[in-house]
DNA sequence: TATTTGTAACTACATTTGTAATCATTAATT
DNA sequence: AATTAATGATTACAAATGTAGTTACAAATA
């Protein structure tokens, strides 16, 4: 049943570690402290499974280990997404994004990068977008069962 | 420690909610045969776990019950976002959003309505984003507190 | 009326997650 | 060398989740 998912306690270790790495499970505790409460055995728990998932790996430094991320924070990221996007029809991938766009503060300069994107994107984009779900999980597959009779 | 979410396979039931509402039990579980193995058992538990959690609600029809969603998709989905969008510093919003655009499927149509939204946003960006993140979370974060020394 | 059947409610149980205490080992200190 | 301190490993336990069986009840039917 097991898909080397982070969970969100996880995550926050996950954001320090790629943050500071190499980082001592103390020093890991001593950042979060301004975020949670957590005793120094629960940010242990947390870096032990983040090890055991893979996630993470560690070496000796004196008589101590320090900790380092074997993914990258964009690849975690890119999975989040893919996760998010996998979860709705593909027809309502532009729903999502222009639902991104509202909600979420980017600069100008963000944006004018973000528009750059956009552009390279045109030069391939499909006239249409087909969804893939199963019949009865969104309206076009209900539809398309429909014309198919 | 609830914060009403809908888990994976909870969220498989809503979309066929969300889609065929009002809808027994029984028709779900149809449904959700091309996808799942679930038994019928299963997916009542799971039903019942999103009643208790005030995701849909139900109404006598005839013998049985039917269930509709009593929170729409988009909200839901808005959810998501700002879940996946909280897990990061806002500075790398724009990242998030490139590798979105990277990644995700868009027709032109699409990509053409996203540009509208975008060119409306433009109207009201800030000159940067602000990071939020506690200390040692990101390197912003770590920058800016060098800076305040 | 007795029986079968369809449906919701209740119970069950393994795994994952959140949270933490205790144990064991090794290094530092007296 | 004995004691103390620091750190990782092990164990613990409640809540959430995935998955499903059993029970209770109402409706249809024999």
């Amino acid at each position: 049943m097991k898909k080397n998912q982070i969970s969100p306690s996880e995550w926050e270790i996950m954001r320090v570690i790629w943050t500071n790495h190499p980082i001592t499970s103390k020093e890991i505790n001593e950042m979060l402290k301004e975020k949670t409460t957590w005793e120094i055995s629960t940010t242990k728990t947390l870096i032990g499974r983040l090890v055991n998932k893979g996630m993470i790996d560690y070496e000796l430094k004196g008589r101590m280990y320090v900790y380092y991320p074997t993914l990258s924070e964009k690849e975690c990221i890119r999975n989040k997404i893919t996760e998010l996007f996998n979860q709705v029809c593909s027809t309502e991938n532009k729903v999502i994004l222009k639902m991104i766009l509202e909600d979420i503060p980017l600069s100008l300069t963000d944006i004018e990068s973000v528009e750059a994107v956009i552009e390279e994107k045109k030069k391939t984009a499909p006239a249409e977008v087909v969804c893939e779900c199963v019949k009865g999980q969104c309206h076009c597959s209900l539809n398309r069962d429909l014309k198919s009779l």
